[in-house]
RNA sequence: GGGCGAUUAGCUCAGCGGUAGAGCGCCUGCCUUACAAGCAGGAUGUCCCUGGUUCGAACCCUGGAUCGCCCA
């Protein structure tokens, strides 16, 4: 034995230095660095990339194992395979850590300006998005990290503009003033998506505007109107009734007068009024609502603009200018009341949107900003559904795409911040003037430069030119990623030619809107392609209390104290064990106490069994000789070489199958099975039979198929558990140690062996030994106790089968000796007294008289009888009904006839078993 | 209001037309020279309710209950 051998056999599992061993040798060796001109056929994956903000948690451990499989799966098929990592940098979120870390210092972001303050923003993404690349690192990631992309690196970058310039060009970018989510934490618009609703519980204020007739007259009648923020009735422009609405018919036209800012506004009747809601009256105001927007649009109303962009009401606000919302909301409740206007306050219970970063309750307000059109890009995607571009598995979130891209909105795309991808466009003031309005003339470029010539030729010498302070959404530069980051707009790219389009994009259905979506339709407008053929969507990890884990709810649990304690390899096991099913969320059991989880713990163990049926092989191995991996004779093999042999082909087969359908669970599922029930429980043991014979030949057969069971198995397993199946993969010196696992090619399927009658003939082998122990338990025998045993049938081909193997049953048993007859060779009054059992057609006896209690052997015979008994019934009863005769397929109802007549038999021999007792 | 998912053993979940499974936990016995991170046995279920389709339903279809998510 090598060195390497000595060392596994001695050594018991120890996870973390087995991980950091393959993790620094398949780096070190750029094994997952692929070149555009490898041979076959090309299999791409770029990563999601996390934000460059967080550390990660479960939920990116569970897309980064999901991937691995993938990718390592589809490495082991001979594909050529680039799978590229990268982060991006999150505008908002880091740009409010950062604000966190000035404001410590006492400082605002405008006191170190833009440069200073990117500086410092470059310098935590070093240290930030290094942290998430050594976790990264340690799950295990096959990723080629040569090819690592961030999302303002500088040909990205070059990306994002050539993108706006040809959006802009294609007259799909707008500037405009529209209603922004406006966050005033962040002091940023967000897009719709970077909102959610909450219900919170909140009231809703009645009061009453004083009226005033068509001919101007005051009159001492009042509107009443109910709503949930006062204070925005500063803004109001005028108050909407149904134009159905009985109640209110007379006094459409007439005025209203607004409190505090003596304006007189309208009444106006449109039917998006809602009659039965508050008072049926309705309060417009259309600068600082979505709904009172439209309206105004429909009526041509003014829009006042009450708020600064701190949320604090601006000078249109009278007396209540510079207070904050929420402090001017009070104070006007108050004052209304004093002037007897507010007639009433209920509780109620809405929904309010808050920001997603900022966890502030969204400001809708007016603001200049730029936009994407969207419905000629999405109606592009649209268009490709149902030629299946993309293909989603599970297939149902097809809809859910599908619905958002007929339902969409133009896209805000800028954001008030400086940490991202500044927009392109350049403000052509003349000497004279500083301030830029929406009236601006501007021009987008590719740079500053190209900017000057195009501005002098429109507007002539004497301008200047001012860039755009703002960036752009976050997603909108994640949006190219699929192949921005392989070399896009440069179409020549190597990169690009080879791995574009993508194969498949892993992802959470969380994020379907924000990327999904975007990503395609992105793709398709500049690539002429969607980005990827599958969507592979899978669900989300959640707490032990079924919640999302997130960072705000501060749930969350760090992978790698998971690691440390089980290694990745199991923590990645679990997490695909656990998703089986179509895409469902995955809840971990996880102790906080003890930093334990049950699940990632069972999978460990899992990693033991492997890790100590290669040491028993290595133990056992006679030879370094590679007689042991050449082909195997099939003259030669034993019963149950033939039976595991043709269980891993069909396995095999399986497993292929499965993987290629994304059903990574049950792929693992079958491989925990088939290693540890079919190989570790029984295979084994018939070796260990073999080994104590001294028949060389036999042995030595049996440690061929042991190496080639046990190679197969590590094979086929390294996907899911990567680092283990490499040591132990080396460990079996199958091929030189300069060789990789996670290079190898997938085991061939050999479908000569398979051979699903001798299955079946093993199931029921496995059967009889169960029994036979089972009597050995309830006589009492003691382990190390021998006995002999007696089968009797009349069933020829079981006996004969059974003769085959019985040193097997001799040593699966520990019995002494195992006699096989037939009925007619024995006497049965000489076994009336043993203790036995019965299974089909073949019964067990162990004469030992002075062991047997008679009570405890009626028992056991009657028990039998009675599940016998039922499932005859069962059968009875089916096969006495016509239809099922008739109806059923032939197969099922001759299994039926076959199950009877062995029902019947078995009753029989009870039967007759219990009369010889008495 | 519109849509989607879930409901199966004490717990976490598979199964999705042929009469119920796994892991963990629990009970019994074993340190059997690969493995106590293990071995051998064992117990445990109106498969949420209700109709229907079918020879046959945990599985398909009606309706409902509870929980969760997404969109407005």
């Amino acid at each position: 034995m090598t060195e390497l051998n000595d060392e596994l056999s001695l050594k018991n599992y120890s996870p973390l230095e087995v991980e950091k061993k393959w993790q620094r040798k398949w780096e070190s060796l750029k094994a997952f660095s692929p070149n555009p001109n490898d041979q076959g056929e090309p299999f791409c994956i770029v990563i999601p990339p996390p934000n460059v903000t967080g550390s990660l948690h479960m939920g990116h451990a569970f897309n980064t194992a999901l991937i691995d499989v993938v990718v390592r799966f589809q490495r082991l098929l001979g594909k050529n395979v680039l799978c590229l990592p990268g982060t991006d940098h999150a505008s908002i979120a880091v740009q409010t850590i950062l604000e966190k870390q000035l404001k410590s210092e006492g400082k605002k972001s405008e006191d170190i300006g833009r440069e200073e303050f990117l500086k410092r923003a470059w310098r935590w993404k070093e240290q930030s998005g290094g942290r998430i690349v050594s976790q990264l690192k340690r799950i295990g990631y096959s990723v080629d990290w040569s090819r690592e992309r961030f999302t303002l690196d500088q040909k990205l970058n070059e990306a994002v503009v050539e993108a706006f310039n040809i959006l802009y060009k294609n007259n799909l970018i707008y500037r405009g003033e529209y209603l922004v989510n406006w966050c005033p934490a962040s002091q940023s618009a967000v897009s719709d998506l970077e909102v959610e609703m909450q219900e919170v519980n909140g009231h809703l204020w009645h009061f009453k505007y004083p009226l005033i007739s068509k001919s101007a007259e005051k009159l001492d009648e009042y509107l009443e109107v109910a709503t949930t923020r006062p204070e925005t009735l500063l803004g109001d422009t005028a108050v909407a009734v149904n134009p159905e609405d009985n109640r209110y018919q007379k006094y459409i036209g007439f005025k209203v007068k607004v409190p505090f800012v003596d304006r007189e506004i309208p009444v106006i009747a449109d039917s998006h009024v809602d009659k039965d809601f508050g008072t049926g009256c309705v309060k417009v105001t259309p600068a600082h609502d979505p709904n009172d927007f439209a309206i105004g649009k429909r009526h041509n109303l003014k829009q006042i603009n009450v708020m600064n962009k701190d949320g604090t009401l601006n000078i249109n606000a009278g007396k209540f200018q510079n207070l904050d919302r929420y402090e001017a909301r009070k104070n006007i409740i108050k004052e209304l009341d004093n002037l007897g206007l507010l007639t009433k306050i209920e509780d109620y219970k809405h929904t309010v949107p808050f920001s997603d970063r900022g966890k502030v309750p969204i400001e809708p307000l007016l603001s200049t900003q730029w936009f994407l059109k969207m419905d000629n890009i999405s109606k592009g995607c649209l268009n490709e559904i149902d030629s299946k571009k993309p293909a989603f598995i599970p297939q149902r979130w097809e809809k859910v795409y599908k619905d958002w891209l007929e339902n969409i909105n133009d896209w805000c795309i800028s954001r008030q911040l400086w940490w991202g991808h500044q927009i392109p466009a350049w403000y052509v003031l003349d000497e004279s003037q500083d301030s830029i309005d929406q009236n601006t003339p501007y021009v987008v470029a590719r740079n500053e430069d190209d900017a000057l010539i195009q501005a002098n030729k429109q507007f002539g010498l004497n301008i200047r030119l001012v860039r755009d302070k703002d960036v752009l959404d976050t997603w909108f530069s994640s949006g190219l990623w699929p192949f921005s980051t392989l070399g896009w707009p440069n179409t020549n790219d190597p990169d690009f030619k080879t791995w574009y389009p993508n194969s498949v994009l892993v992802t959470g259905f969380d994020i379907i809107f924000f990327w999904v979506a975007r990503m395609t339709m992105m793709g398709n407008t500049f690539t002429n392609n969607i980005p990827f053929k599958d969507v592979y969507i899978h669900g989300l990890v959640r707490d032990e209390n079924n919640k999302k884990m997130s960072k705000s709810s501060d749930n969350g649990i760090d992978p790698i104290l998971l690691i440390d304690k089980y290694g990745s390899d199991a923590l990645r096991f679990a997490l695909i064990r656990e998703v089986a099913g179509a895409g469902q969320d995955i809840r971990l059991d996880f102790d906080r106490k003890k930093d334990t989880s049950s699940t990632v713990e069972a999978s460990r163990n899992f990693a033991n069994k492997l890790w100590n049926a290669t040491k028993f092989v290595l133990i056992n191995k006679t030879s370094n000789d590679n007689y042991l991996f050449t082909e195997i004779d099939e003259s030669s093999l034993e019963l149950c070489d033939k039976w595991i042999l043709s269980k891993l082909n069909q396995v095999n087969t399986k497993v292929a199958t499965l993987l290629k359908q994304y059903k990574l669970g049950e792929s693992a599922k079958l491989l925990y099975e088939f290693s540890w029930n079919d190989f570790c429980d029984w295979y084994v043991e018939f070796a260990k039979q073999r080994f104590n014979n001294k028949d060389t030949e036999n042995r030595q057969i049996s440690e061929k198929v042991l190496i080639k069971v046990l190679t197969d198995i590590l094979v086929m397993i390294h996907p899911f558990m990567p680092h283990i199946t490499e040591e132990l993969w080396h460990a079996l010196q199958i091929k030189p140690q300069e060789t990789l696992l996670s290079l190898e090619k997938w085991p061939t399927q050999e479908n000569k062996f398979i051979d699903t009658k001798l299955d079946k003939s093993f199931q029921e082998f496995f059967e009889i030994i169960r029994l036979i122990r089972n009597l050995r338990v309830e006589l009492g025998l003691k382990p190390s106790q021998k006995v002999p045993i007696y089968l009797i049938s009349d069933n020829v081909e079981l006996t004969n089968f059974l003769k085959r193997l019985v040193k097997d049953i001799q040593t699966l048993t520990k019995s002494s000796e195992v006699f096989i007859f037939e009925s007619k060779e024995i006497d049965k009054n000489d076994f009336a007294k043993s203790f036995s059992g019965i299974i089909s057609d073949l019964e067990v006896y162990l004469p030992f008289k002075d062991y047997v209690n008679l009570d405890s052997l009626r028992d056991r015979l009657n028990k039998d009888l009675q599940k016998v008994t039922q499932e005859l019934e069962n059968l009875n009863k089916r096969l006495s009904n016509k239809n099922f005769v008739d109806k059923a397929p032939k197969d099922i109802v001759d299994e039926s006839i076959f199950k009877l007549k062995e029902c019947t038999l078995q009753i029989e021999k009870i039967n007759k078993k219990l009369n010889l007792l008495d």
